[in-house]
DNA sequence: CACGCTGCCGTGAGCGATAACGGAATCACG
DNA sequence: CGTGATTCCGTTATCGCTCACGGCAGCGTG
C-alpha cells in the first residue's frame, strides 16, 4: 500500500482549492454544478476516501458510539448490539464495542479509551460501577444512555426494563399457582437489575402476609453454570422449596439442569420462572415461563435517546421503562 | 463540558515543552525521572487524556480494529466476537462492530466506513461478497483476516473451519446409522461455508455409491424460521427423508420444531444433524447431534492472526483450518 | 455608471498530537 | 582544561481536514 489519497491529491488534481474538494464533501456551500461533478469524478477515479481522524480533530465530531455491556456472548446483550447497531449504522454512526465481562476495572478502562477515541456518545448497558465512579467517568463522555440502570444527578437518559415490576408480576403468578416457598436466585451482587428483581421479590412476597426468608435468596453468576450450582446449592439447603424465580433465562435454564440432576421435577416439585424470553426459553424442555422484553428495541430506542442527547442536549434527559410481559409457558 | 484538556495545557502548567510531555506519554526518549513523575502528578491533577484522533493522524496508526459479521444477534457470531474483542482489548486494540445481516451492499458499507476510519486492521466472519468485489475492497484496507471464507490472490490471512470434512463426517455418521434419504438444508446460498459443506455432503455420498439427489438439497435462511419452513417444505415434497444434516445448530432446531409439528419423531423417524455446537443444541429436545467448533477460540487466534499480520506483513498469511469434532446426541 | 448583491471559490489559521532534528548542559578523560 | 559523548529537552514541520474569512467576477438597479 502507497501513500493514501488525501484532499490535496483531488484539488490538484481538479484544479481547485482544497476547501472547494471539502465542500463537494460536506454539501456545504455553493459550488457550480460541473465543478460539483468534476470533482466528484476525479474523487471516483482517484478513490479518495476522505479521513475521518482529520475530519473529527477538525470538526469534534466523530460519529462514532461506544457500545458497553457485561457480555456479548450473553443473547440477552447480543440481541442489545443487534438493535443498537442498526440503528447507529441507520444514523451514520459507527459503533466501538466493548465488553467488560462483569469486571468494574475492565468498565472502567473501556470507558477511558471511549473517551480517548472522542465518541460522539455512549451506550452504557447494565453498568456495574458504583454510583459515584460512574458520575466520574461518565464525566468525560460528551453523552450517555443508561441501559438497564439508573443515576440521578446528573440525570442521564436511561431506558430500563421495570424489573420490580417483572419480579413482583413474576411472584405473583407463582403465588396464585399456590406455590409458597418461593426462592430467588438473584444474579451479581453489583447489579442494579438484581437488586430491582429482589425488591420485586420481596414486595409481591409481603402484600401475600408471607415472611420473606433471607436464606431463600442467593447471589450467582448469570450464566447456565451459576444458575445450576446455585440451584443445587439452594436445594439441598432448602429441600422444601417449591418455586424458583430466576435472575434471567440463562440462570433459570441452569436451575432446569439442577432440578433434573436432583430428580425434582419441573413444574410439578419446582416451579422455574426466567426473566427476559431469549430464544433459548422457549426451546428447553419443559419450555421456560418468563417474564418478555424487547431487547432488540432496547437497543434501538437507546441509540435513538442518545442521538437525541447529542444533537438537543438542551431537551434534557428522557426515560423510557419498558413493562415486560408474562410469557406463561409450562416450567410454572 | 468546556474545552478538553490539551497536550499543550499540560506542558505550559508543567512549564515543559510539548514534546517533553509527548516523550512522557510515550515512554520514549531519555527524561529526568524529576520531569517525568513532574509531569505525570499534573497529567493526573488536570484529568488530561491524550487524543485518539490526533494521535492517530500523526502516527498513521489508529490502534482500531473492525470487526464486520453477518449477526451478533446470532451465537455463532456472538461468540466469535466475544473472543475476538477480549484478544483486541488484551493488545491494546479497539472493535468496530458492523452487522451486514447477510446484505451485500451493507457489507461492502461497512468496508468502506472503516476505510475511511482508517483502521489498523480487519477481522471479516464469513463474508457473502463475490471474489473481485471483495479484492477490491480489502484493498483499502491495511490487513484482514478472513474468517471461513477464503481468497487468494492476495492470500489472505484465513482461519475457518473445515467445513467440507464437517459434513461428510456428519453424513458418514448418518450412514452408519443406516440411513439412507440424508437431505441437506444447505443455508444462504451466497455463503462459502455453505457450498463447502455442500461439497462434502456431495462427497460422503458419492463415496457410499448413494446418488446425490439435487431436490434433497434446499438453500434456507441461516436461523430457526428458515430451518423450520424448508424442513417444512422438504418433508412435504419427499416423506421418505429420513435424515437431515444442517447449515448450522439454529436450522437444525428450526427442522427439529419441524418435525414436531408433522408429527415426525426425532430421531426414530428423521435423524438431525447441526452445525456449530452452540450452546443451544444440548438444551433442546431431543439434544441435537452437531459438529463441534470452538467459536470463541476462532475469534481469539483471527485478531491474533490480524496482529501478526499487522506488524509482520514480511511473514506473510498464514492458514489455520480447524477440524470439527462430531458430538452425538439424542437427534440422530 | 457607480453601487451593492449574489454566486463561486481561494487563503490562512487552527484541530491535537508526533517525527525529526537541533542544542545546551553535564560528565569522563587524556 | 579542552573535547567528545551523554543526557535531557526544545523547535519546527507535518498529519488531513474544516472554519472563518475574504475576494472577484457578473448581475441588476437607480
Amino acid at each position: 500500500m502507497t501513500r493514501r489519497v488525501t484532499i490535496a491529491d483531488v484539488a490538484r488534481e481538479a484544479g481547485v482549492s482544497l476547501q472547494t474538494v471539502s465542500r463537494v464533501l460536506n454539501n456545504k456551500g455553493e459550488i457550480r454544478p460541473e465543478t460539483r461533478s468534476h470533482i466528484l469524478a476525479i474523487i471516483e477515479r482517484l478513490g479518495y476516501r476522505p479521513n475521518a481522524l482529520a475530519r473529527g480533530l477538525a470538526t469534534h465530531k466523530t460519529f462514532a458510539l461506544g457500545l458497553v455491556m457485561p457480555d456479548i456472548a450473553n443473547p440477552f446483550f447480543s440481541a442489545i448490539a443487534r438493535g443498537a447497531e442498526e440503528a447507529a449504522r441507520q444514523a451514520g454512526y459507527s459503533l466501538l464495542l466493548f465488553n467488560t465481562i462483569e469486571d468494574p476495572a475492565r468498565e472502567v478502562e473501556a470507558l477511558g479509551t471511549l473517551a480517548a477515541q472522542r465518541v460522539d456518545g455512549l451506550l452504557l448497558c447494565s453498568s456495574r460501577l458504583p454510583d459515584d465512579e460512574l458520575r466520574r467517568r461518565l464525566s468525560e463522555l460528551p453523552a450517555t444512555v443508561l441501559v438497564n440502570r439508573e443515576l440521578t444527578e446528573p440525570a442521564l437518559s436511561v431506558i430500563r426494563v421495570d424489573n420490580e415490576a417483572e419480579a413482583r408480576c413474576a411472584v405473583e403468578f407463582l403465588l396464585s399457582r399456590a406455590r409458597r416457598t418461593i426462592a430467588f436466585l438473584a444474579g451479581p451482587v453489583a447489579s442494579h437489575g438484581g437488586s430491582l428483581r429482589a425488591l420485586g421479590y420481596r414486595r409481591a412476597l409481603e402484600a401475600a402476609g408471607i415472611a420473606c426468608d433471607p436464606t431463600l435468596v442467593r447471589p450467582c453468576i448469570p450464566h447456565l453454570d451459576g444458575g445450576r450450582s446455585a440451584a443445587h446449592a439452594l436445594l439441598s439447603a432448602r429441600p422444601d422449596v417449591d418455586a424458583v424465580l430466576c435472575y434471567n433465562d440463562l440462570v433459570a435454564v441452569g436451575a432446569l439442569q439442577a432440578c433434573s440432576e436432583m430428580g425434582r421435577r419441573v413444574p410439578e416439585d419446582v416451579a422455574v420462572v426466567g426473566c427476559d424470553d431469549i430464544m433459548l426459553a422457549a426451546l428447553v424442555t419443559p419450555p421456560l415461563t418468563t417474564m418478555r422484553s424487547d431487547q432488540r428495541r432496547m437497543g434501538d430506542e437507546g441509540i435513538g435517546m442518545l442521538l437525541r442527547a447529542i444533537n438537543q442536549p438542551e431537551a434534557g434527559p428522557e426515560k423510557i421503562i419498558l413493562q415486560p410481559e408474562l410469557v406463561v409457558r409450562a416450567s410454572a
